[in-house]
DNA sequence: CTGGATGTATACCGATCGGTGTACTTCGCG
DNA sequence: CGCGAAGTACACCGATCGGTATACATCCAG
């Protein structure tokens, strides 16, 4: 335990956090400022810097948060190798116009940021380096014949589908029908 | 014509696009100022705004510019179907440093902007919609199975490539490795 | 030669940016 | 009860934002 107190009620490094992911990634990080930010997560901003240094440090939180949802949701469920990664897509699924899911808070991020230096910058790389492990990982389990290669070439088209949604404003099936294609090229 | 006048020497107009692409691809649209925009472009303040109504117009003029260029690069050439279609993915060759070409500036845009209804945001769609065309178009002239199918496949490797710069600040050989494999499928 | 377009330099505008300082309240725990 | 942690309200800071105003220089065409 870090100290002795539990949050009390709701906790506002948590709110605010919760309020950065709702607006940061509906509105941009730098469009959104510390007032309108703390508004949204009814914090005062005063308590804002007692719990973080900067927005730079909220910023950091809150795609670290985003991180650990994307791995849960990963996590989840106890399908197959094959069926893992096909439901890894599942954002991007149907032709319709796209969810919200469906843009990467990462590569948003780091488009954003550019400074490959910053904290958060590190964060969507990592995350990107821990999805590509994933996809590795089941592709050994699954018996493809080049399991790296496949991972490299899912996460290629996991960011290609989410780009396509960004600019689009909608999802396309050739992202399934892309990933059914690779997985059979390499006999999966 | 418009005017009597041609430029007289660069024209303030031109050199304030130029000095919007080097230094909004750079640095992001929002991270840097009409106030430095204009020194970058040794431009004055005022002349910025006697050739655009405000900076969001320099942006979109700048993307326009940028398709222009694009579009022009992908018609140079004279090879077949299949090569040309390879050439595209050229910025994304080899496992080394991204260069600058790899991260698209209509994807970033777009991000950056949000908004789906800035003109800006309207090219950037476009000219995806161009790519995709462009695709099917080398698709059906080489034989492909599904032209359709194949130019957006392609399309979702093209971004996913350059978000896969943007993140991780380097390009795979993945990339050309999955365009070929959904060319074989295709039956190019 | 002269008028008008095109440009520069610079000061300025209100608004907003990220971030602080100060003073007051609320609340759980010993 | 009373104390200290946690939070709020709000005024304020210098810097920068996008955009405007004013005044002066340059240059080509009639």
């Amino acid at each position: 335990m870090t100290t002795t107190t539990r949050a009390r009620k709701a906790g506002a490094r948590d709110r605010l956090i919760a309020a950065a992911e709702r607006v940061f990634l509906a509105d941009g990080i730098r469009a959104v400022g510390v007032d309108r930010l703390c508004a949204e997560a009814e914090v005062s901003k005063r308590s804002l810097y007692q719990h973080f240094s900067g927005k730079d440090e909220v910023v950091t939180a809150m795609l670290q948060a985003q991180a650990a949802k994307f791995g849960a949701a990963l996590a989840a469920g106890d399908q197959p190798p094959r069926e893992r990664i096909l439901s890894a897509f599942a954002p991007f699924e149907g032709d319709g116009p796209a969810t919200e899911l469906a843009s990467c808070p990462f590569v948003g991020a780091a488009t954003e940021l550019k400074d490959p230096e910053h904290p958060a910058s590190r964060i969507a790389r990592e995350q990107k380096l821990a999805l590509t492990a994933y996809f590795a990982e089941l592709a050994r389990a699954g018996g493809a014949t080049e399991p790296e290669l496949l991972a490299l070439q899912l996460t290629l088209v996991f960011d290609g589908a989410s780009a396509f949604a960004v600019v689009r404003g909608e999802s396309t099936s050739a992202t399934r029908a892309t990933v059914e294609t690779l997985l059979a090229a390499h006999g999966m």
